[in-house]
DNA sequence: ATGTGC
């Protein structure tokens, strides 16, 4: 294995905005990197064997990392992975269908005022449970009984649209109903309880995922959500591992390497539950946005509308013109094909792309992209988020809550209730995100339509932190030693 | 990401 620190020189710049990497351990897979030179320079050099990793499952036909890539489990967050056949789990991950919404208003910024900003997040909170381990609490999914749950994570945007939504359009979510065989069941049995996930559904849940109100580039009130499948994908995700594992004792050892060739007795049982994960994930978000659109409404009385709804982890069949029928991984990567792509045709979004939807920090630019035909060289995929570039812990040691909340508030951004602000997702632990869309703007990948900055952010205080009461000096350990995992 | 760890 190349020494960790030398490998950034041999990537030989492309002068088309991206560089190609080319060492001995990538064996003959070709790997892109869409970064600029600076991006490139300020990764950590631990990303290199987890590159590395990302060429070595079984069939692997590309690698392409993004401009938001860091350090994850087994191949970084931000990595587009295309197979002809086998199927990996460190490429999907936990948290299997994770994705984003964005939503529309014709209400003007001015609206937002601080006092309507706070009933908002107040309405929200009320709403929707956020936190681990938090129970959904929208009336229409809560006490769904197991026959419901199964339509559910079988029908997907479909189904529930047809029996719960009120004003969702299922053009405007990226995949209607991802297939699931009749003869599969979840794993119920196993230490992964994906049961967990019949009352979560309708839950934001914790770590990076958000509620965030925000004002576009012309004044209007704009909304994401970022939020996934729960515990019921991380439940699936840990007893399909225990599978994997099972099949392969001395080669798979932790779920970042874990796999499923073609020839596997739990390869299609696998993508049987990336799709339930992934339809789970979509009906989340879809009810989410119901909830919040109703709290919306309360506050601003006026609509907002669904732009989009996409996941940026997942496995897809994917039709490429150079490689063929092939299978994408994106784990923290957004899918993005242009006009004209064959698997929009009949889609209204035929003549345009589809629209891509990529959150900043808290306190940082968000955006709306929209493909270019030059999304080919990435194998159609584009950033997910900024990136984090540092970790939790360090966060909470170098971060003082006092100060960031006062940043927060002169830019007057209100975080939840309270204006506390969770350190360790604050604006300082992220890249630019202006700076990584650009990198994707530079490539030709995509281009920006709506660029959108945060007036309301609603995200859980991680619940091992211990709560400070204002003006008592906190001498707790977890603010001294915090853990060093980045994510 | 997560019934969120050493």
């Amino acid at each position: 294995m190349r020494a960790d620190t030398a490998w950034k020189t041999l990537a030989a710049d492309s002068t088309r905005g991206w560089f190609d990497l080319r060492t001995e351990d990538l064996g003959d897979v070709p790997v892109r990197i869409f970064m600029t030179r600076r991006l490139l320079e300020d990764l950590e050099d631990g990303v290199y064997r987890q590159i590395v990793n990302a060429t070595r499952f079984p069939g692997v036909r590309m690698v392409c990392i993004t401009p938001d890539a860091h350090f994850g489990y087994g191949v970084p967050v931000g990595s587009v992975i295309i197979t002809d056949g086998s199927i990996a789990m460190g490429p999907v991950g936990y948290d299997i269908g994770c994705g984003m919404v964005s939503a529309c208003s014709d209400v003007p910024a001015s609206a937002a005022t601080p006092d309507a900003c706070l009933r908002f997040n107040r309405e929200v909170i009320a709403r929707i449970g956020m936190g681990a381990g938090e129970a959904g609490r929208t009336a229409r999914l809560s006490g769904i009984d197991r026959d419901e749950f199964q339509r559910i994570i079988r029908g997907g945007a479909e189904y529930y649209v047809a029996r719960y939504g009120e004003r969702v359009d299922r053009q405007r979510a990226e995949r209607d109903v991802l297939p699931v065989d009749d003869g599969w069941d979840v794993p119920w049995h196993g230490e992964g309880r994906p049961e967990r996930g019949v009352t979560q559904l309708g839950s934001l849940g914790g770590g990076n995922h958000f509620i965030e109100l925000q004002r576009n580039q012309e004044g209007r009130i704009f909304l994401q959500v970022h939020t996934g499948s729960r515990g019921f994908g991380h439940g699936m995700a840990t007893n399909y591992f225990q599978m994997a594992r099972d099949e392969r004792p001395a080669e798979i050892t932790h779920l970042d390497l874990g796999y499923f060739t073609p020839d596997s007795v739990h390869h299609r049982s696998y993508l049987n539950a990336v799709a339930a994960g992934a339809n789970y994930a979509i009906v989340n978000r879809l009810a989410i946005f119901e909830e919040i659109a109703a709290a919306f409404r309360t506050v601003f009385k006026a609509d907002l509308e669904l732009v989009y709804e996409i996941s940026h982890n997942l496995v897809q069949r994917e039709w490429h013109p150079e490689l063929g029928e092939v299978w994408v991984h994106r784990k923290g990567a957004t899918r993005a094909l242009p006009a004209g792509h064959p698997q929009l045709a009949g889609t209204v979004w035929e003549q345009t792309g589809h629209p891509v939807l990529i959150p900043g920090s808290n306190r940082d630019w968000s955006y709306i992209l929209r493909p270019l035909p030059g999304a080919v060289e990435s194998g159609f995929s584009v950033n997910h988020g900024a990136g984090r570039r540092m970790a939790r812990a360090q966060a909470m040691r170098a971060l003082s809550q006092d100060a960031v909340d006062r940043e927060y508030r002169a830019a007057g951004i209100l975080v939840n209730t309270d204006g506390r602000v969770p350190l360790d997702e604050s604006a300082a632990v992220y890249k630019s995100s202006r700076e990584v869309v650009q990198a994707v703007t530079h490539a030709g990948l995509a281009e920006v339509e709506h660029e959108l900055w945060p007036i309301a952010s609603v995200k859980a205080m991680d619940a091992r932190r211990p709560r400070r009461t204002r003006g008592v000096r906190d001498l707790s350990t977890s603010q001294r030693h915090g853990r060093s995992r980045s994510r």
